[in-house]
This record gives C-alpha cells, sequence and structure tokens, in this order.
DNA sequence: ATGGCCAATTTTATTGGA
C-alpha cells in the first residue's frame, strides 16, 4: 500500500497537475494526503479524483489551509474536529482510518520568527497535537503525513549555515517535531535513505529548485507495527519539476508498506 | 530552465507561504 503526501498549495491551481501525476504513476497512490487545498468543502473537485478510482474526505476552509485525503477505499471512519481549540480554528488536520489505520493529513503551521504571534500560534498547535496524539491507544496503527513545516536536521536543508534559525530550522521547533517523532514513529524516508539530502520543498523564487535549494519539510510517519512494514520511501520530483502547468512549491512524499 | 515567486482576496495592493 502506497501513501503519498502532497502540499499542492491550492486544489483549484492544481487540479490538472495532480491529475497528471496520478495518471503518469498508473495511479499507483493508494492514500494520497494533501494539505493547503485553500478551499471549502463544497468547492472540492470531488468528482475529477471520482473518475481516477478515488473517494476523498475533505476539511476545507476559504483561501487558507484546507486538507483532504483521498483514498482508492472509502475509510471506516473519518475526523474532522478534534475538541482541542488550536487544533480546529483552523483546518490544518483530518483523521481516516482505513483497515484499522488511522491516517492523518497534516498541515502544520507555518510559524514566523521569534517573538512574533505566528512563532507562538505554531509552538502551542504543536504543543496540542502532541497531547492529541498521547491520549491515542499506544497499540494503534497511526500514519501522520503532511507538511510539518520543520527541516527536522541539518541534513534536510542544503545550507544549514545560512538557514540556520529561520523559520523551520529553529531548535525549538525541531524538538517540537521531535518530540513526537519520539512518541514512537517512524519517519519513513530517513528510516529507507540513511544519508540522502532530498528535500520536499523549493522556494519560487530564484530558481531555487533547479539548484536543488531546499528543505524537507513534508514527511510521512508511521508507528506501531507499521514501522517494521516500510517497503520503500520515495520524493517524487516530477511534479516540481514541471513549468507548465505550474507547481506547487512542495513535491509529493510517498510511503510503501507492505499491507 | 535558460528565468527573475505564486495564490487568494481584502483585487491593481495585501497577506501568507517557508
Amino acid at each position: 500500500m502506497k501513501i503519498a503526501s502532497y502540499n499542492v498549495n491550492s486544489i483549484k491551481s492544481r487540479l490538472g497537475l495532480v491529475v497528471q501525476w496520478l495518471q503518469r504513476r498508473s495511479c499507483d497512490i493508494d492514500v494520497l494526503c494533501l494539505q493547503e487545498i485553500k478551499t471549502v468543502d463544497e468547492a472540492f473537485p470531488y468528482k475529477d479524483f471520482e473518475s481516477l478510482g478515488y473517494v476523498c474526505a475533505v476539511s476545507g476552509q476559504k483561501a487558507y489551509n484546507g486538507v483532504a485525503v483521498c483514498s482508492k477505499v472509502r475509510p471506516e471512519h473519518v475526523v474532522r474536529e478534534f475538541d482541542v481549540a488550536e487544533l480546529d480554528e483552523q483546518k490544518r488536520l483530518i483523521a481516516v482510518t482505513i483497515g484499522g489505520i488511522d491516517i492523518y493529513s497534516v498541515y502544520a503551521p507555518h510559524g514566523d520568527l521569534r517573538g512574533m504571534d505566528k512563532y507562538y500560534y505554531k509552538q502551542r498547535w504543536y504543543e496540542a497535537f502532541k497531547a492529541y496524539l498521547s491520549r491515542q491507544p499506544e497499540q494503534r496503527g497511526i500514519v501522520l503525513a503532511g507538511d510539518f513545516n520543520v527541516a527536522l536536521t541539518d541534513m534536510d536543508v542544503y545550507d544549514p549555515v545560512l538557514l540556520k534559525d529561520t523559520i523551520g530550522t529553529m531548535d525549538e521547533e525541531r524538538l517540537a517535531l521531535m518530540d513526537i517523532v519520539n512518541m514512537g514513529f517512524t519517519d519513513t524516508f530517513r528510516h529507507i535513505h540513511k544519508e540522502e539530502r532530498q528535500f520536499s520543498w523549493w522556494d519560487y523564487s530564484g530558481g531555487a529548485v533547479w539548484k536543488d535549494e531546499g528543505m524537507r519539510i513534508d514527511y510521512i510517519f508511521c508507528k506501531g507495527n507499521l514501522s517494521e512494514k516500510i517497503k520503500e520511501a520515495e520524493i517524487d520530483l516530477w511534479p516540481r519539476r514541471r513549468r507548465t502547468p505550474t507547481p506547487s512549491d512542495h513535491t509529493p512524499v510517498i510511503a510503501e508498506f507492505v499491507i
């Protein structure tokens, strides 16, 4: 089973490219977690995904944020509200249960430099998400697929010196995500590719993608016995290295499980 | 690849993204 995470930066602007990408891969993705769909539920292009064989669970909002999970199998259960103020005030989280596994599409706050409102909001959001996850049953199979807006280590940025103490590389941001990882999660890409510098996001400006000046901030984490079932992990550069249609600034990350 | 960031809205500027 292949699970993918893709921050599309507007599903309306990206629909054509996402469809092209899925078809190019012969629709080998079983579960596609989307972030930054930037639209309300009613405006999500359900039908376009249906014609490719996917059913979509959506938690959207106007203009900003918004997440979805499109899967070949209809989920047994969908959660859109998490009964925590920090996790519900913006649409950054949706969870579906497929084959007894809880799969989350995650869009962590971007944040800001130290001292700014959005810096503190990111910290509060991570605390709330960690606390929420700690309340889940220990043995539960969980996959977290999304844009976490943190580069875990210096290996995950193109220039650690230049990018030291910037958004996504600050120690406290890394600790916030590491806290979650340390709850028993495995970084699927790093598990398979121990030393490879590969990125999932590149700035639109300056032709960053062509110079490979990027960061790895999109992840698929898994816990429970899923960690022993990771078969392959991949970052697919194809959708990012298009000129037309205009790509997202992110590219999809994929993990394959022996399930 | 041969450039000079992109998307949505509050729209001809501003905000957010990272």
